[in-house]
DNA sequence: ATGACTCATTACATGAGA
């Protein structure tokens, strides 16, 4: 089975593209984050007439997230447990989406920007990691959970867990995505028990997004920030992980490009 | 060329992205 995760930025931009995807890579589960439309919005039709199911979690232009299956899409969960809500009164926003496809119970992720460290949406986004954290230790704790269950949490997790993971750490002095705190959050999915999949697959300085102003992508100035974490039991089937770089070219790109698994049957 | 931001919107300026 192969499982990709995209960061498609709106994806009524970028249909064509998802689609050509599809059909280029046979990815057979692939999670999108960034779709940027309300769930009537969502060219759901074009997946389906593909062969493929469509779940889709979207309120307005912000946000959104999807998962689109050709092998089942059942459970779908459009939140988790303790999610917290963005903004004075706050609102539970489009960022996690659930679904068990083919046995694994994939999870399009889009964690919160942060913007800057003094900005609330930093503490949102710490804190949003703190309670997704425990939920996925709960999913494979005995007692609570299944230690077997096959679990995947993928997106854009906007951390950038090590130095190289981005062109030049010192032009990231006092910013988000690099900070401790974000990296510690990071981390504790690993303490937690699972394994971040793709990193072992793919060479250093491999970065998954590059911004669209100051020439980033000619000049490979970009960042690692897209990422899959796994389950024990669905780490064990992982035999090959790739970034499909060849996605930030062409006409009218997202500035994230896919990274895609390889899951043993 | 991989080339000087892009997207969606109670739209022609603004907010968000990272």
């Amino acid at each position: 089975m192969r499982l990709a995760t995209w960061n498609i930025n709106s994806i009524r931009a970028r249909t064509d593209r998802a689609l050509a995807f599809l059909e280029r890579t046979g990815t057979d589960v692939l999670a999108l984050q960034e779709t940027k439309c309300k769930d009537e919005q969502f060219p759901r039709e074009a997946f389906e007439a593909a062969g493929y199911e469509v779940a889709t979690l979207g309120f307005s232009q912000w946000n959104g997230v999807a998962i689109i299956s050709r092998v089942g899409l059942e459970d779908v969960q459009t939140t988790f447990a303790g999610q917290p809500g963005f903004g004075v009164e706050p609102v539970t926003e489009a960022r996690a989406l659930g679904a068990t496809c083919g046995g694994v119970t994939v999870w399009s992720l889009y964690i919160p920007n942060g913007r800057e460290i003094d900005d609330p949406h930093y503490a949102y986004k710490l804190e949003w990691l703190k309670h997704l954290r425990a939920q996925a230790e709960s999913w494979i704790t005995p007692g609570t959970g299944d230690p077997d269950a096959q679990i995947a949490l993928v997106g854009d997790w906007n951390i950038a867990p090590l130095d190289e993971d981005v062109w030049d750490i010192e032009a990231f002095a006092g910013r988000t995505h690099v900070t401790p705190a974000e990296r510690e959050a990071f981390t504790a999915f690993a303490d937690a028990g699972y394994t971040e999949v793709s990193r072992e697959h793919i060479p250093d300085r491999a970065f998954t997004y590059w911004d669209y102003q100051q020439l980033r992508f000619p000049r490979n100035e970009g960042m690692r920030i897209d990422f899959t974490y796994a389950s024990p039991a669905l780490a064990a089937r992982v035999t090959g992980a790739t970034i499909e770089r060849n996605e930030r070219k062409g006409k009218a790109p997202s500035d994230h490009v896919p990274v895609v698994l390889d899951l043993a049957d």
